[in-house]
This record gives structure tokens, C-alpha cells and sequence, in this order.
DNA sequence: CTGACCAATTTGGCCAGACCAAATTTGAGG
DNA sequence: CCTCAAATTTGGTCTGGCCAAATTGGTCAG
């Protein structure tokens, strides 16, 4: 489906984040991942690039080497996540974490820069939470507009940069989990209400409280949906531990 | 200098964040461009290829199109910087603003989840801003040191390619600005007090609070730095208003 | 005149083979 | 064992070409 250079950056990049060229080391040759993929050296020069800028690989004259993955670019993320059946349980703690965070910011930001029209866009992207019955997907996208709100009326280009290279690496990557995810909307709409009222009172503090309550919501419905979807595999592929034996 | 496409990738960028193309339209065919830079098309190629994974464009087969600064990479933030004389104040500013909330986030996960040894590291690293006599260079690298080992004791990876990201692409375009950067050191030496006492105590409000102090002590002095440096050019460069005659 | 449809052209994706300069490796000489 | 130069490897670039997808422009029916 894929172009033939991004089938072979794909290849090379899960070989890297699984282990197979250790850090430091040196990558084969383009000519020789040329002749492995049966591929043309420019195709393989292209993924090649493509590694070097995801931040994977050095690249010079003499040899391409492998880096550490802390010192790669943001887009690894999205690659990290997409091994295996389930996205890696702890990096996407870390990201909601810091997705919530950057939430924070820029809701903080747009209470100092932002007019009133973009706060009450906020506020209006508040609402549908507590003033609708919204289904699971409709939720969701309640809360990626709020996010996207938020961003636009703090501003701060770089905020909005990071927030979306994050976001788009981490949303498609949680599909295999979607099906379990059963959010408390109850408590969901309590929570949003007062972060209404803390935008209307331009409350820095209360509004960072509440947001960090969202993200304690998140964080559980994470674990729950977590858990439902690994016993749904183990169901599937016999996983090691069979604790359950209903069905 | 620098390889050719690099060149090219440059020359592409600066013209379509100065505005030479507007977003949506289509770039010049890559044949073209080849004739333009007087390249070969593998080479240009490639050049465009780092537009695209930059973020700056969308290419596919039939033609490349602009596309929006605001939905582009998180790298695009250092070829932002990188135009004129001085980096753009706004945006120096909003990353500022940024990396303080990510120090302070960083400081907060490292709470929770450091060990002992990792907390008193990142410490360590506030020391030297109250127990030496640092020169304008030590204190710049400390800072960075304090940075890093708080995203290192912060274990979250996402937060970490994160600050990675955007300071590796702030830092070497604050250059021209180096020169006029007076830190009160004084000062600085009373929060870093402050905050080693906050870690000791793992208060996490305290610290946050430290952190927004030293963003407002960050912000005065970069303030400070662009008029000097703003005076200094318009003496030396003829610009536009030519008030002082002197010399 | 408008809109749908179809062919010609443009454009990106890929390929083959080649040369150059820098880095690495190798081997000879101290 | 170390040093340093030659040989090899490797990335960077070039020429020229073919293919498939997208765009474009013209044509024709309504």
C-alpha cells in the first residue's frame, strides 16, 4: 500500500526498537539493505533519511549507527507504540501525563493572552459534557476539541506543536484499545462544570486542579480498558497466565 | 559546507516560512527545482523529503503543497528562530514558557516516581548556584545541567524527546543573543536555594512555584538581552531610523 | 452555459549504473 | 606495539530512464 521507502524505514525502525542493531552500532550499507529489501539504493537512501530525522539513526560518510532512543525526536513515539498488539502500557502513561499537562499550560496561557470570544470558545467546548448525553465517540471527539481549543487560544506556536505531534503519534496507535475504554461520564461531566466555572473566574489554580482530576479519570479508565483488553487477548492468542476461565 | 540537499531543504524552508509560497499552493515540480539549484532530482529529492518530515509540506505524487505552519513538526521551531538576525521574540518567549512548565513537570514525575539517589542528583545540581562563584558560561551550562537531570530522574520518555526536541533547537539559535544576557546570579542563587529545599521536601506546589519564579527571573533578563542587542545592531548595521551619528 | 467524462500531460516513485570524497579498515614499516 | 599511508568501504551526487498516480484541459451531453 505504503511507498516502497517507507515499507523499508518501517522495517528498519522496528528492528531498531526491538533490539536487533544495539546502540553505537553500525547499520548495514545501503548498498547491502539495497540488495536485502531488493530495493534501489535511492528507495533505501530515502527510509534511511527518514530514520535520521526520526532522530534513530547518525547518518554520515562511512556508516549509518544507531542512537540512543532518548536522544531521538518526538516521532519515535508513534513508533514505539505501534509494536506489538497493545500500545506499551507505560508510555502511554507518560503521555497522558504530559499530554494533560500541556493542557494545563495552555488553558493558563489563554487565560492571560487570550479574548473573550476564544475563552468562551473554550467554554463552549466545556459544554457538551455536562449538557448532552454524549455517546463513547462522540466523547471522545468532545475531548479532542476541547484539547484543540485550548491550544489555539494559548497562542504559543510551539505548545500547539508539540501538542499535535504528540497527539496525532498517540491517537491512531490507541484504536486496539478503544473498544474497551468505558469512560465514567457521570463523573466526567461533574468535572467539567467546574472547569467552566474556574475559565469564567479566569482561575489559574482551580482550573490546573481540575484538570489534573481529569487526568486521574483518564488515567483509570486507561488501566481498566487496560486490563479488559489483555484478558480479551489471552482469550484469543493463549497468553501465558490463564487465570480466567470464564468466558 | 553542508551537503547539497541540505542546502536545498534550507533554501526551500526560509522561502515558504518567509511566505514566498502560500499555503495550499503547489511547490515547483521536482525537476524543476532541480534545474533551479542546479541539482540533480535525487538530491532535491531528498531536500524534500526533510520539507515533508518537517512538516512544511505535503507531497504526493502529482505535485507538493504548503501546508500550514501551525500543523508542522515540532522541528520546524529551530528553522523559525533561525530567520533574521535575532530569533523572533514572541516565539523565544513562548518556549521559554514552555520548557519552564516541562522543568516543573519533570520535577513533579521525578517526585513521584525517582529514587532517592536521582532526587539527590537533581539537587546536586542546584547547588552550584548558591555554593560557587559561577561566570556567565557556567551558569548557562548548570541551567542545562538542572534540566537534564530532571528529565532523566523524571523517567518519562515522552517528556524527555520532548525537551530534547525543543531545546536542541532553541539553544544554538540564542547565540547572537549570549553576549548581552546579564543573569542575576544573586537572585537565582536564592531560588535554587529555595527549590533544593522544596525537592528535599518533595512539595510538589513549592516547587512549582520555585520554577515559575525562575521563568519570571528568565523572561526579565531575556527581555533585558533584546533591547541591548536590538541598540547594538541598529549602531553597527545602518538600519532604517540612523538617530546616533557617533563614530 | 454547466457539469460530467476522458485523454494527454505533469509529477512523484523507483530503478540501473557510475563517479567522487570522506571515513574506515588494512597492512607495512618503524 | 604504535604510526602512518594505501586500499577499501560507504555515503553523496549525478545521468537518464520507466511506471503509476494525479492533474489538467478539452470534449461532449444535458
Amino acid at each position: 500500500m505504503s511507498a516502497k521507502h517507507n515499507q523499508i524505514a518501517n522495517h528498519l525502525i522496528t528492528d531498531i526498537l526491538d533490539g536487533s542493531y544495539r546502540v553505537g552500532e553500525r547499520l548495514p550499507s545501503e548498498r547491502d539493505l539495497a540488495l536485502r529489501f531488493q530495493a534501489n539504493r535511492g528507495a533505501v537512501r530515502e527510509a534511511m533519511k527518514t530514520l535520521q530525522q526520526i532522530g534513530l539513526a547518525d547518518i554520515q560518510p562511512g556508516g549509518a549507527r544507531v542512537k540512543q532512543r532518548n536522544q531521538a525526536s518526538l516521532d519515535v513515539i508513534g513508533h514505539i507504540l505501534n509494536r506489538g498488539e497493545l500500545p506499551d502500557r507505560e508510555v502511554v502513561d507518560q503521555i497522558l501525563v504530559v499530554i494533560n499537562n500541556l493542557l494545563a499550560l495552555a488553558v493558563e496561557q489563554a487565560i492571560r493572552v487570550a479574548s473573550d470570544e476564544e475563552m468562551e470558545a473554550i467554554c463552549a467546548a466545556t459544554r457538551p459534557f455536562y449538557q448532552q448525553q454524549l455517546g463513547q465517540l462522540e466523547h471522545g471527539l468532545a475531548r479532542i476539541n476541547l484539547l484543540q481549543t485550548a491550544m489555539q487560544a494559548s497562542k504559543n506556536l510551539p505548545l500547539q506543536l508539540i501538542a499535535r505531534s504528540l497527539f496525532e503519534q498517540f491517537a491512531p496507535n490507541m484504536e486496539p484499545l478503544a473498544d474497551f475504554v468505558q469512560t465514567d461520564h457521570t463523573t466526567y461531566a461533574t468535572y467539567a462544570k467546574k472547569l467552566e466555572d474556574a475559565l469564567q473566574a479566569r482561575d489559574t489554580d482551580a482550573v490546573r486542579e481540575t484538570i489534573e482530576a481529569f487526568a486521574a479519570l483518564n488515567r483509570e479508565s486507561l488501566i481498566k480498558a487496560y486490563t479488559a483488553a489483555q484478558n480479551k487477548t489471552n482469550h484469543s492468542t493463549a497468553q501465558p497466565l490463564q487465570e480466567t476461565a470464564s468466558s
